[in-house]
DNA sequence: ACTGAATAATAAGTATGCATATGATGTATG
DNA sequence: CATACATCATATGCATACTTATTATTCAGT
């Protein structure tokens, strides 16, 4: 009916991007309460597990996080005894990465929980629906992918 | 192929929700760039055009926003001299808030950059996904939110 | 009216994102 | 080979989220 001067953000795409964002990360975090790892804790560590000895700024790319705040998180990890930090021998400019037996311990340990957060995220809607909002999701970012590469 | 004994994140909804979430902040402050706003002033500038003199946490649940966090980003509001804050003289506990008319200046100006932002975020669809897009992380977001009340 | 429960704002501590700068290396080019 | 440029890691500063605690008020029930 009325048409208001100021922009109506709660019809915005961005508006609802960070509703479900800031949902799927207070479910992640409720499902993996106990373990005292974060979404992007459990990302790296989980990542590492693939690709054991990886440096910092690849790793973060392929997950990506800022790669600036990335070493602290990887301090973080150090300090629980879940992954170690070495330099590499043949580029002295990087630090290779790999998860220790407790880290990749927590991490399969927290696989059931985080399987069931991903599925809480998407409950509200139908199987159907699941399957599109993936689709959705998967062809908006590799969309803006392209655009940069 | 091959099953992996870690998660494989990138085909969860957290991993593609976060990825969004990512691209559509980076693609905000790209189109209002010089305005020297982030995403989450404006939209308390935003909001508070339509309902001036809110208290701070009722604007911080309209647009939801961390409660604990919303005080500082309003001084930072306040300091730039686009909001105002007074104590409610009905009701000592709350401070309630009011755009300054240059505060309101700025949010219209931004307004064109912020709906160009808002088409670029979701540009890699078509119109017909746009829609389902918005329908499904509506009824996903609306989900969640019944769930808790 | 008094006490206990709820609420508004703030503070403090931790985790993250992002921009920018810096230092140590590597690489490529003349 | 020396210089310019690129790259990895780190540091800094700002903005935000979320938790928990604290203080000041208000409210509700007796």
């Amino acid at each position: 009916m009325c048409m208001p001067k100021s922009f109506n953000f709660q019809r915005a795409p961005g508006y609802l991007i960070r509703r479900t964002q800031q949902l799927a990360v207070a479910i992640f975090m409720e499902e993996t309460a106990g373990f005292d790892v974060t979404p992007v804790q459990f990302a790296i560590l989980n990542a590492l597990m693939d690709d054991p000895g990886e440096d910092q700024i690849t790793l973060s790319g392929r997950v990506a996080f800022d790669a600036a705040t990335f070493g602290s998180v990887i301090s973080r990890l150090e300090a629980k005894g879940w992954v170690e930090r070495q330099a590499d021998p043949l580029d002295k400019r990087r630090k290779l990465l790999w998860t220790t037996a407790a880290g990749e311990k927590v991490a399969l340990q927290m696989k059931r929980a985080v399987t069931k957060a991903q599925q809480r995220i998407v409950e509200p809607l139908d199987v159907g629906e699941r399957a599109q909002l993936h689709a959705l999701l998967g062809k908006l970012v590799a969309g803006h992918e392209n655009e940069k590469g």
